[in-house]
DNA sequence: AAAAACTATGCAAACGATTGCAGAACATAT
DNA sequence: ATATGTTCTGCAATCGTTTGCATAGTTTTT
């Protein structure tokens, strides 16, 4: 059924033009070149003929591809769903196509879908995945592809990345807490090695500071992932210390969850016993029980605010890095109270 | 710094032979066309040379993309991801990328990332977004495109998708709740021009009919979108009715969200006064108040098998449509009890 | 009215691969 | 030794665009 394509020959000889002719027209730059009674003509004929421009000729010729490659740890960590709907967003509505990849937090998995990348001739990157120290992001500055980082950055300073500021999220939570009259506060931390890890913690510092604290040493345990098992380990940690402490504020919301169970399975209640506090405000961070108390991040803006400037980085290579850092809100719920 | 890419040109003269002899060695399939030695000394200048094919020439001359395209209404709901990464890596494994659209249930925008899938020549779709009568599935077919739906279903017979089975879904809560002695069990059906809208209630339907229950009318409300609103809004009309019931089954665990709300505003306790169940087992159904009882559809597997029955179909277009119903499993979790 | 300056269109060469065909080189059969 | 058959490799066309250049046609200038 589906014959051969159109192509801007046929059209061509429809209207009894030269393909370049039809081509002019059809590209808005240079429509201007040819005469309006002709360009009508072909423009009619090409939309009756339904004539689609082939996207591999095009790019074969001009070297755009007009498709960029997203890295995200893992599509089904629900705080990348929106970050990823907000690129494609902002980008689509640019005659863009993103082609998205999970890496699942595997160097050599990050390395090869950057090769898969490649081949495919993306116009740019966005890179959710970055770890403080990252190969993947030294190789595209070596290279000059137009890439930005989204959430998690390296430490390179001259790179362009959209990001939370964690460190206000971190004295809005420990303030919060003060004024709930909490002063032993527990930390959950990320992996150090993720700039969310890292960053969020110093926000931890300088909150407990801002508010007259002393954090504890002993009430700080590091995780090596974000995920819920790391939380409940870190949490039986905790109480398996003979230090008291009131609240717990954990590196992410995923790890909040795993604070929530081993607090539950210890028959501790959460919000009333023992406040908890999360990061990011995942979907669905409102259905849990109790609803948490969470740092909101603009997911969907971070990802469009990343599709924009890399946007801009495709289209002037010499224009300078920028990192914007998005202003996160706290959503008090019910996991935190006035301390017994 | 990135020079110019290497080309098969470029091999070709450092290793002092055609670049259609290069192009034979690196295609598995006719390497064995030329000498042993040759291709030895061409694969091994190919790769110090770092040579990568240009995906665009590729696809140009062999009018093949290795690229499918994937249509989900929402990538930010919950259900789909799993999907989406059950399909991303079969496609990966064999070689393709793929490019994920959001359509947000609305049919222009279907038809408008059709049109852009088109331009892209993707090899195949993917479509989680087709309604019972859908018009791009009459176009796909017209056109021969090779497809599969994965989740929803259009009425066409002749086409392959890869669902999960509602009827044996919806019989499995109703005999979990018939032993539970409910009896008078209302119903917050989905969209009914949605497969999964209309199946789902087909089997509570039957469901009712195998426990020896007589399915009130009066109890069953229709929604517009499978939406936590939605689910709201049918539960206080239920409420409102005079018509008792002891459980509630929602369409979706989306739509349970949405009873848990308008119950709980009620002062009425889930899995205590009133059992919810829901269908999806979506992430998290388990962190939720109460953890939700739900039907769990094997999400992954969905996107897996739809990704392997559309390779199938990309490489054989004369292999008959074939459509996959997988089991899904009663997950029981406290949002339903016996009945009081 | 001829020269100069534009305009609008066509021509043809790319872009980087794939592939049918042809011919060279060598092996085998007669 | 000739004819025949096999391998192997190169040639060149092709996929559908874009775009610099040439040219025919038109307008402006003098």
């Amino acid at each position: 059924m589906s014959k051969t394509r159109i192509t801007l020959k046929d059209v061509a000889n429809k209207v009894g033009v030269h393909s370049s002719t039809v081509s002019r027209v059809l590209n808005p730059e240079t429509r201007k070149m040819v005469t309006e009674e002709i360009a009508a003509r072909i423009l009619s004929a090409a939309a009756e003929m339904g004539y689609r421009p082939n996207a591999f000729a095009q790019s074969l010729k001009t070297n755009r591809s007009f498709t960029v490659g997203v890295m995200v740890p893992d599509l089904t960590n629900p705080a990348f769903a929106p970050i990823i709907k907000g690129i494609d967003n902002m980008l689509e509505a640019h005659g863009y196509s993103v082609i998205v990849a999970n890496t699942y937090n595997l160097p050599e998995k990050q390395q090869s879908t950057a090769e898969k990348f490649r081949e495919r001739h993306v116009d740019g990157l966005i890179i959710a995945t970055a770890q403080r120290k990252d190969k993947l992001i030294d190789d595209c500055r070596r290279e000059g592809t137009p890439f930005v980082q989204a959430v998690r950055a390296s430490n390179d300073t001259d790179v362009s990345s959209v990001l939370s500021d964690e460190h206000i999220g971190g004295n809005m939570v420990i303030s919060h807490l003060a004024q709930l009259g909490h002063k032993r506060i527990a930390y959950v931390a990320g992996p150090q090695f993720f700039s969310t890890g890292y960053e969020r913690y110093q926000g931890f510092l300088q909150g407990m500071k801002n508010a007259g604290l002393k954090p504890d040493d002993d009430l700080v345990v590091f995780c090596e992932e974000f995920s819920e098992e790391e939380g409940r380990n870190a949490t039986s940690k905790l109480l398996a210390g003979r230090k008291k402490f009131t609240a717990v504020y954990a590196g992410n919301d995923i790890m909040a969850l795993g604070v929530y169970d081993e607090l539950e399975a210890d028959g501790i209640k959460c919000g009333k016993d023992i406040s908890v506090v999360g990061f990011d405000d995942m979907p669905f961070a409102d259905k849990f029980n109790p609803p948490l108390t969470t740092v909101h991040t603009p997911l969907v803006n971070v990802g469009s605010e990343a599709a924009r400037i890399l946007l801009e980085k495709i289209n002037d290579a010499d224009i300078p890095a920028r990192t914007i850092k998005l202003k996160p809100d706290l959503i008090v719920r019910e996991s935190t109270g006035r301390v017994r």
